[in-house]
RNA sequence: GGGAGUUUAGCUCAGCUGGUUCAGAGCAUCUGCCUUACAAGCAGAGGGUCGGCGGUUCGAACCCGUCAACUCCCACCA
């Protein structure tokens, strides 16, 4: 069958994927193999497939399939992740665009239309992953919301609960006025901003002047409850134990000493406001303090709590106003009491909410928390298994981050006032007791122990969800039941899994906290090697994101360039752990790639047709050369893949594949125009590119198996061929490739520089003492410079052109004119070289520390570059006579 | 404010235990080729004070100190 002129990516795609699924090659059962477990991260169910998921999916897939060919039970796990707060925006979204209000909805009601959007767009992105030609076990599909995942997400957070790791307390949590939720630390991004520092006055009561203090907050003034000075600071202690008035609405509030305040900033003066700050709340409980919240769930002015302070019209003319725009009013408003003294431009950092963007407010607020500290105590494996490599990272440097991050941990806030999650079993009664039960039917026996009276009916259940990251951090276990069905066969098999990989930025989020739940539940660990990729930027170095736009379209790329040259681009230029800047020019590399493999098949395909049966000629050197540097190879890939050099690996056979085999091997064993090929050099040339293919396959699924299948008819398929052992390369023969690449190498640059045109045939004299090392090889330098003959010297030709190669002088007769000034100059020029050279080399060795401290091996090595050096010195010197004298 | 990392060719990066597999790769550039698989190619070539300075060592891209620039993470001094 004729060839195509052009690999065609997208029939190849579709065939292949189909064929592999078919054959259920990617589904993995346990048995007596050693299994190869990854667990995908699991993409949000809203997401769409972005180059960050290229990246990652790319190098689980290309460890999945290498395992799986090298006989390992490989099995990668799929899924998504419901991601609580993104999707039910996107619900809500929708919902809005459909005329509907989520408050006029029910929880069912709603709930109804997130599965429903769910359904019809959750599995997109899983599809997506196909298309990349990623070898993941479809029947294992999970998501985070499945009944037996959400059950036990349930179980574990009851059983927390009963440790007493899980409480419920009112707490500063960070609040995201947006999505009207609690949110945890992780969860908060703080970004630099413009703001202004306001210089605002507050009277003494005892009207004998004024204090001054500076806020970048003035629309928090009504809920001040004190200012603070440095008990130190000799401009106010005259004023400590007085008491002023708070700006328009006039409540008494005293001064008090503390030395939390600094200072040297603003006024040395600090306003607090203990229902809006951290740092204020902390003040303010420690000096009992009542707090007083003036702004509502979504951020809007609330005068509730001010009601003690008969809040005049004005100031209930601000209930409702946005804090943003009421900061703008207080000011004005400030002013206008003349009490505005200044503003200052002022630089400062602000958190926002890593999902809606909005500001975050620090909000005094009712919900449940993991304490972790005692969690970790519990478990000190979690940071000692990672410090002592028992769970390696990839890179190591961000052990330190981990170890910090443990170090100074908070309490985790895992309750979020959303419905799109799994809903916190605490049930509550009436007079406000709760109790923790899987069932509403359990809480209402508990509950009941201590209130008689109480009616089923009465009890309801807590109306928030838990965290998202709550539910992912049991994937590695859940996903094989581990939790909901513990000690299940599978579990046992497949946990803990191998390799994770996934983007260092959720390392807090999710890494820590899979290995905390790990240790918690199944006392061991989750995963042993964890690869952390970096993020995708453009080649400016800018973040890849849908607001810069500079985020290519994957699929669209895909189809246009394939999969092959895709995963190409990627993996090409992505080192572990860092950030790899991603170009364009990466694809391209990719489709010459699968070019010139296509082009080396219908070379290989030529021959078929033309095999003599006669066992003569041909180069038997070449054959075993490629043997031997195909082993030496093997050998290279598996240290890089030891340590995660997946790039590193890509280059490695990318350079095997086009200078090796294609440069080098294939114009040796080609054979002369139409002329037959020997049988056994072709069947070495069809397994040789067979193995090549079957080395880069993990990394090009597609390219490979189609050449697979080209190359020869058969069954089997390269998806589940096994790697065959590998041989120690014979050194003797490598080095003689080594040699007859160099030789050749140096004649073309030698015709190159003299001009002789590719046509000009030479005749080629070597002066050698090894001339059994060229006999070997001569066949094929006679080819490769277009020899029309080749000897043995052993005296100088005259009227040549003169090579130096190691210790041998090749001299190329040609009937061109030869330019004997420049070729006097090259030699000369590497004779200068030498010189250098040895000088440096008889410094070093005549130097007594050296040879007194250096390593013997080392001071042999020096020595026998005095000698090479000498040598070649002395032949190049020869040479240079030689052409002297025939001038 | 604390911590980590980076700096090697025009660009993107290797360089793992200090020593000839140590100054490398790919891309880009230059020269010559439409050579019977491939011009998406072939055959060659040029290009770097290894961020600066100082030190340790027989020997430093590599170890130490210091300065500089950039990047990231953590931390809400209002």
């Amino acid at each position: 069958m004729e060839l195509s002129k052009n690999f065609d990516h997208s029939a190849a795609e579709q065939k292949w994927y189909q064929h592999w699924m078919d054959k259920n090659y990617f589904h993995s059962e346990p048995d007596g193999r050693e299994p190869y477990t990854v667990v995908i991260p699991p993409p949000n169910v809203t997401g769409v497939l972005h180059m960050g998921h290229c990246l990652n999916n790319t190098i689980q897939d290309i460890l999945v399939r290498r395992a799986r060919m090298q006989g390992k039970n490989a099995c990668w796990v799929p899924g998504t992740d419901h991601a609580s707060i993104a999707t039910e925006a996107k619900v809500v979204g929708m919902l809005r665009k459909r005329g509907i209000v989520k408050s006029s909805l029910s929880r069912e009601e709603f709930l109804k239309y997130a599965w429903e959007w769910k359904e019809k767009y959750g599995g997109i992105i899983l599809q997506q992953l196909k298309k990349m030609g990623c070898s993941l076990d479809w029947e294992r599909t999970s998501f985070t919301m499945d009944p037996a995942y959400y059950e036990a997400v349930i179980k574990v957070f009851i059983d927390l609960h009963a440790k007493g790791l899980i409480y419920r307390g009112k707490r500063m949590v960070n609040w995201d006025p947006v999505s009207q939720t609690a949110l945890s630390d992780e969860e908060v991004i703080f970004k630099e901003v413009d703001s202004k520092l306001y210089f605002v006055s507050y009277k003494l009561t005892d009207g004998t002047g004024k204090i001054t203090v500076a806020t970048t907050r003035p629309e928090t003034i009504l809920g001040d409850v004190a200012i603070f000075v440095n008990p130190a600071d000799e401009r106010y202690t005259h004023l400590v134990g007085k008491e002023v008035f708070v700006p328009i609405i006039n409540r008494k509030i005293p001064i008090i000493a503390d030395d939390y305040v600094t200072t040297e900033f603003g006024t040395g003066a600090l306003k607090v406001t203990p229902a809006h700050d951290k740092n204020d709340n902390m003040l303010g409980a420690k000096h009992q303090l009542k707090s007083i919240d003036t702004l509502d769930a979504t951020g809007k002015f609330s005068a509730e709590e001010l009601i003690d302070d008969n809040p005049s019209a004005q100031v209930l003319g601000y209930v409702g106003i946005d804090r943003f725009a009421l900061r703008k009013i207080m000011a004005e408003d400030i002013t206008a009491l003349g009490q505005l003294e200044k503003t200052e431009d002022y630089k400062g950092q602000v958190g926002t909410s890593e999902r809606t963007g909005a500001v975050i407010e620090n909000k005094l607020s009712l919900q449940w928390f993991l304490d972790m500290k005692q969690f970790l105590e519990i478990n000190p494996e979690i940071l000692e298994n990672v410090m002592n490599d028992t769970i390696t990272f990839h890179p190591a440097k961000l052990k330190n981050t981990y170890k910090y991050w443990l170090e100074n941990i908070k309490d985790w806030c895992i309750s979020r006032q959303l419905w799109w999650g799994q809903r916190i079993p605490a049930w509550y009664a009436p007079d406000g007791s709760y109790a923790v039960a899987a069932t509403k039917q359990e809480a209402f026996e508990k509950l009941k122990i201590n209130n008689e009276e109480l009616i089923i009916n009465n009890i309801i259940q807590d109306e928030d969800v838990l965290d998202t990251w709550f539910s992912s951090w049991l994937w590695p276990m859940e996903v094989f039941k581990g939790i909901s069905n513990a000690e299940n066969e599978e579990a046992n098999y497949y946990y803990p899994s191998t390799t994770l990989v996934t983007g260092h930025d959720i390392i807090f989020f999710w890494v820590a906290r899979m290995i905390m739940a790990g240790y918690e539940y199944k006392k061991e660990q989750p995963f042993k090697d964890v690869y952390f990729t970096g993020m995708v930027r453009d080649k400016q170095g800018r973040k890849m994101s849908k607001q810069l736009g500079n985020s290519p379209d994957l699929l669209e790329m895909i189809e246009k360039e394939g999969a092959d040259a895709v995963r190409f681009g990627i993996m090409f230029s992505s080192p572990a752990g860092n950030d790899l800047m991603w170009d364009q020019a990466g694809n391209e590399q990719g489709k010459f790639f699968i070019n010139k493999m296509w082009n080396a098949l219908k070379l290989v395909k030529m021959w078929e047709g033309r095999i003599s049966s006669s066992e003569s000629g041909g180069s038997s050197f070449a054959v075993e050369w490629f043997e031997n540097r195909l082993g030496q190879v093997r050998l290279e890939l598996d240290e890089q893949f030891k340590d995660f050099r997946l790039n590193e690996s890509l280059k490695t056979i990318y350079s095997l594949i086009w200078d090796d085999f294609c440069s080098w091997y294939l114009e040796w064993v080609k054979p002369g125009f139409e002329q037959p090929i020997n049988k056994t050099v072709y069947e070495k040339t069809v397994g040789f590119f067979e193995e090549l293919m079957q080395l880069l396959h993990p990394f090009l699924p597609f390219i490979t198996e189609e050449i697979y299948h080209q190359l020869k008819e058969r069954n089997d398929d390269l998806t589940v061929k096994q790697y065959p052992a590998v041989n120690a390369a014979d050194k003797s023969i490598l080095a003689n490739g080594v040699l007859l690449k160099e030789v050749i190498t140096a004649i073309r640059d030698a015709r190159n520089k003299n001009q002789l045109k590719p046509k000009d045939t030479i005749k080629l004299h070597i002066l050698t003492e090894n001339k059994d090392t060229y006999q070997a090889i001569e066949s094929i330098l006679f080819k490769q410079v277009n020899a029309e003959s080749v000897s043995y010297t052993s005296a100088n030709v005259a009227n040549s052109i003169t090579v130096v190669v190691q210790k041998d002088k090749f001299f190329i007769e040609t009937t061109a004119v030869l330019d004997t000034a420049s070729q006097k100059e090259q030699l000369q020029k590497d004779l200068d070289y030498l010189k250098g050279f040895l000088i440096s080399v008889e410094k070093k060795l005549s130097n007594e520390k050296f040879v007194q401290n250096a390593k013997p091996d080392v001071i042999e090595i020096e020595r026998k570059k005095k000698a090479d050096a000498e040598e070649k010195i002395k032949v190049i010197e020869e040479s240079l006579q030689g052409i002297s004298s025939a001038e």
